[in-house]
RNA sequence: GGGCCCGUGGCGGAAUUGGCAGACGCAGCGGCCUUAAAAGCCGCAGUCCCGUACGGGACGUGUGGGUUCGAGUCCCACCGGGCCCA
């Protein structure tokens, strides 16, 4: 051992003095890990080189592994982080063992509310706060020591990172959706098509590329402020006025994901519905791309059907009921076309307008007083509250009929909460006979119901049916449907419909743009300001970013009506278009202008990050072209985008799909070279926790119990050992520090991989730690004598060992490949095992032992490494070599079974041909006797594998 | 209500994808070493039955059926658990 190794041999504080100085004990790692992870940083030994800095090598094959940053909380890193990073550390580790170019990047997602409670409540600056629990993230992530390229870290919250978040909003402002080509152009592009007369737009503020005679104003007769209203509502990022999820205590409104039983996500605070004005994202222009790429994506099955669900495609028809009383006209979204014969009513969500103009002068019928109270009240429910409660429906009749486009019966029009504003038209044509909500409606208040449906197999009949069959009791004046199955049916019914002008096919999203205006204070500000007349600018780049301005006092003024932290700024808001960055060509620099005062919200910087880990200090782009090929683009192994992404799927829906929305935007505006962000995906399972559970069903706090003994230790009550999430309450939070401290990194990593599959959710078990613990220190006593310290080798090789040690090489290679890491560690262990049984290793096996450790206990490695004279770092070696004939056996052991049950082994060498095999197992004694004289009528052998006999 | 996923020893989990179920680890038991303990090392370990023992047999991957020479793995139904959506 070399001599810079004195430092650990003090003892230990957990061992006796009668213990080997050189054990390899906790403290003995721990000084073994600090010294490697110095080196490491010294070192700048995970740099990654771009193309065309020192080292970079372009024949290699790149591997883009990205870990999903962290949220830096004040609270540290929780264990269960760990999971994913080492989980893709080892990966990164070994593909660069392997000579590939590897990119292992790490960052911090730093804007967001905590930060800013925490402000509220102390009066610390949010990036105060932040930057500390950044330097608590940082500390905790290498004293794993993760292979990271530390040189390319940087915090969402960096203003040379949000600077082009901000620039990126910007690009999506000044772009709109040219649904000819299916993709984002300048708006610049727009402008001049309409100029040039080959736009234009339609009395509806419809874009349309048809030349048709102008019918009223042409573009030339509409006045600016109108041309600009017609501009703004094209752009894709845009300002309109939606139903929000306003919270009055934190000051801010908040995503449907982050509102949880009518509640905030964070904080627990009751939450309003409230219309406000803010900045969109007009995200489902790209649905149907969203949709169809992701059939190239090597994601999880389940995230991609949950990522289709979110999207939410549904084919169907816009129908048009004409309304008798008051005039107009009610247009329905439905999926079922097919059964518009079986419709008995219709039902408008509480917000439709419609409701509200009948209130404004109802028939005598309508009980007003009713309706809108109830109307009231269906406001400030949220969605998922107002579908969760399938069995209790409400509603009240407006007292106003439709006419039956197809019949001209007249049907009553209803209003209730299950209907929603946002999905289709806010308006539903009702099919009690097919429809399990609309059934239990009409069931309750004693509507029609009309079966139109006749299930082909199977299905109840006279139930209700609500898929597919034939046609019955749908014929009219208008429409013969009688016979025809649904898919006819539905196609009838549209064509029908475009014909006499009672509607269209349509698709439906359930995925609606997206809200990107937050009332708080700690996100990006957004680089816009706007005149008097409401005309808004873009601040310019070079005077990008727009930063926050300090705030004395980050309380919200707690209100019912919405407003944004930063208007309390007046000074700042109310500002100049010179002061505010406007470019002087745009708007002379004395003009008054208003900043907009809300900010972006939490998952804006991770929308991107991705992109900007492959030139991070780029001060003249988000991302250099070069950098952003090389490390994104298309190869030939990959059609562009990370190779591998690691994270939770607690909360990927919106990230990933926020992502995808943005990289495509960026693609086609030129800007990125791949349309998807992440090609491959992988989930890490959470890690879960043991608790306990009285007979009651109530859980008690692990340190309240005798683990061994299964009794609550106050009461004596027994009680049984649950599965739960980690949790404060329960007490069986676990510190990745503490572990540390008690058993080093290395044995850390081991156990989190150890303990199953890497996707699978798995409970955290102290107990069990001491396993691979044991595995270090038999590894470490396999080669060093605990005594000196020094190497403890053979001079020659075990036959045994050496063929094991080949086949070793060879699995733990194929499980990183499949982040199997579990039975990678098994078979190391069974290596070790083996050796230690047969006495040993030569130093030629133990170099290659060192290196196949090495993604796995890296520190250790480099320690063996080290010894054996290495003067170059173990996890920069080359990935050892296996020899294909060291796998194979001379001989191999086969089960023969008779009629499928196994009644001997026999031995055969492995490349016997089946007419040996079958004579070695019908020699068998135990085989002969079962089979006597009898030719056997059949035998199966399975190269192999087995032999099955059939008698 | 719809969709997706999962049920293997006392526990965490293996099982080259249809071929010896329970690798590896924890906990447990026995032995060696030790005055003793810890650590370590060696061994035993799915359940049940027969047998003094060597050994042998039956059952066994949530339950019931099916396909197959052969099913933890494929198909159908059910039970239980989880996640997502409504």
């Amino acid at each position: 051992m070399s001599d810079d190794n004195q430092a650990q041999t003090t003892e230990a504080p957990n061992t006796r003095n009668t213990s080997p100085t050189y054990r390899y004990t906790a403290s003995l790692a721990c000084s073994i890990e600090d010294r490697w992870q110095q080196k490491w940083l010294s070192q700048n030994a995970f740099r990654a080189p771009n193309p065309g800095d020192d080292g970079f090598n372009p024949d290699a094959r790149r591997f883009y592994c990205l870990d999903m940053f962290p949220y830096p909380s004040g609270a540290g890193l929780h264990v269960g982080h760990p999971v994913g990073y080492t989980g893709s550390d080892i990966i990164s580790r070994y593909r660069r063992m392997c000579g590939d170019n590897v990119l292992h990047p790490m960052g911090w997602d730093a804007f967001g509310l905590p930060a800013e409670q925490h402000a509220i409540a102390t009066g610390v600056h949010p990036r105060e706060t932040t930057t500390t629990a950044i330097n608590t993230f940082r500390r905790q992530l290498q004293r794993f020591g993760f292979s990271y390229d530390w040189d390319r870290e940087f915090a969402t919250i960096d203003e040379n990172y949000y600077k082009w978040t901000q620039w990126i909003w910007l690009l999506a402002w000044s772009s709109w959706y040219d649904h000819r080509v299916e993709r984002a152009r300048p708006i610049s592009e727009l402008i001049a098509a309409i100029d040039r007369g080959e736009a234009s737009i339609d009395n509806d503020g419809c874009l349309s590329w048809t030349k048709t005679e102008a019918q009223g104003r042409t573009w030339q007769d509409l006045s600016d402020s109108e041309r600009r209203d017609i501009i703004d509502g094209q752009r894709l990022a845009y300002l309109d006025e939606q139903t929000v999820n306003w919270c009055p205590n934190l000051g801010t409104v908040l995503a449907n994901d982050e509102v949880i039983d009518g509640r905030s996500e964070r904080g627990n605070h009751p939450i309003v519905r409230r219309p406000l004005q803010g900045w969109m994202f007009r995200i489902t222009a790209f649905a149907e791309r969203l949709l169809d790429s992701l059939d190239g994506l090597n994601w999880p099955n389940s995230t991609l059907v949950k990522q289709r669900g979110r999207i939410g495609r549904s084919e169907g028809a816009d129908i048009r009921f004409p309304v008798s009383e008051v005039g107009g006209e009610i247009d329905v979204f439905t999926t079922r076309p097919d059964t518009l014969l079986g419709v008995t009513f219709i039902v408008l969500a509480p917000e439709h307008p419609l409701v509200e103009q009948t209130l404004k002068s109802p028939p005598k019928s309508c009980d007003t007083d009713t309706v809108r109270s109830y109307v009231e009240a269906a406001r400030a429910r949220s969605d998922i509250d107002r579908m969760s409660d399938s069995k209790d429906k409400t509603g009240h009749p407006l007292g106003i009929d439709a006419i039956h486009p197809a019949t001209g019966n007249p049907i009553p029009i209803w209003v209730s909460d299950y209907v929603l504003m946002g999905y289709g038209h806010g308006a539903i044509m009702a099919v009690p006979g097919h429809d399990d909500r609309d059934h239990a409606f009409a069931t309750k208040y004693g509507l029609p119901i009309i079966e139109v449906v006749k299930p082909t197999s199977g299905g109840d009949h006279g139930k209700c049916w609500s898929g597919d069959g034939v046609a019955i009791n749908s014929c009219s004046n208008e429409l013969e449907l009688d016979g025809l199955a649904t898919a006819e049916a539905k196609a009838a019914v549209i064509h029908w419909a475009e014909l006499g002008g009672h509607g269209h096919g349509r698709t439906n999203w359930g995925m609606h743009d997206w809200t990107f205006s937050r009332q708080r204070y700690w996100g990006e500000p957004f680089p816009i300001v706007r005149t008097e007349d409401g005309t808004h600018y873009p601040v310019s780049l070079e005077n990008l970013p727009v930063k926050l301005p300090n705030l004395d006092d980050y309380k919200p003024p707690v209100s019912d009506d919405p407003q944004p932290l930063l208007a309390k700024m007046q000074d700042w808001v109310k500002t100049t278009a010179g002061e505010a960055g406007v470019d002087p060509k745009l708007l002379d620099p004395g003009t008054p202008v208003w900043r907009e005062a809300s900010t972006m919200p939490g998952s804006a910087g991770s929308c991107w990050y991705f992109a900007r880990y492959c030139d991070p200090s780029n001060n003249d782009a988000f991302v250099g072209k070069e950098a952003e090929q090389y490390w994104l683009g298309p190869t030939e192994d990959s059609k562009g985008g990370v190779d591998l992404y690691v994270g939770g799927d607690e909360h990927t829906m919106g990230h990933l799909l926020y992502s995808r929305f943005w990289a495509k935007l960026l693609h086609d505006l030129g800007h990125l070279s791949t349309d998807e962000p992440f090609r491959t995906m992988f989930h890490q399972g959470m890690l879960t926790s043991f608790a306990y559970r009285r007979t009651d069903g109530s859980l008690v706090p692990v340190d309240e119990v005798d683990e061994e003994k299964l009794i609550e230790t106050a009461s004596g009550e027994s009680v049984d050992r649950v599965i739960a999430k980690m949790s404060k309450s329960l007490r069986n939070v676990i510190n990745p520090d503490d572990v540390i401290a008690e058993y080093g990194a290395d044995t850390f990593r081991l156990y989190e991989m150890y303990m199953g599959p890497l996707d699978a959710s798995k409970p955290w078990n102290t107990r069990d730690i001491v396993g691979v613990f044991r595995f270090l220190q038999r590894a470490w006593r396999l080669v060093v004598d605990e005594d000196t310290g020094e190497l403890c080798l053979n001079a020659d090789s075990n036959d045994e060992v050496e063929r094991s040690l080949h086949k070793m090489v060879a699995k733990v290679g194929t499980d990183i490949e499949k982040l199997a890491h579990n039975t990678a560690i098994a078979a190391m262990i069974e290596f070790v095992n083996l050796a230690t049984q047969r006495g040993g290793l030569t130093s030629d096996q133990l170099d290659r032992f060192a290196r196949v450790l090495c993604p796995f206990a890296p520190h250790i490695a480099e320690e063996f490494y080290s010894m054996l004279g290495h003067k170059s770092l173990c996890s920069l070696a080359t990935w050892p070599n296996f020899d294909e004939s060291m796998l194979i056996d001379q001989s191999i052991d086969l089960p023969v079974q008779i009629k499928g049950k196994v009644k001997a082994i026999i031995t055969v060498p492995t490349d016997a041909p089946e007419s040996e095999v079958i004579d070695i197992a019908k020699a068998d004694s135990r085989i002969a006797e079962i089979l006597g004289d009898a030719e056997p009528r059949k035998i199966i052998v399975i190269p192999g594998k087995i032999v099955n006999i059939i008698p």
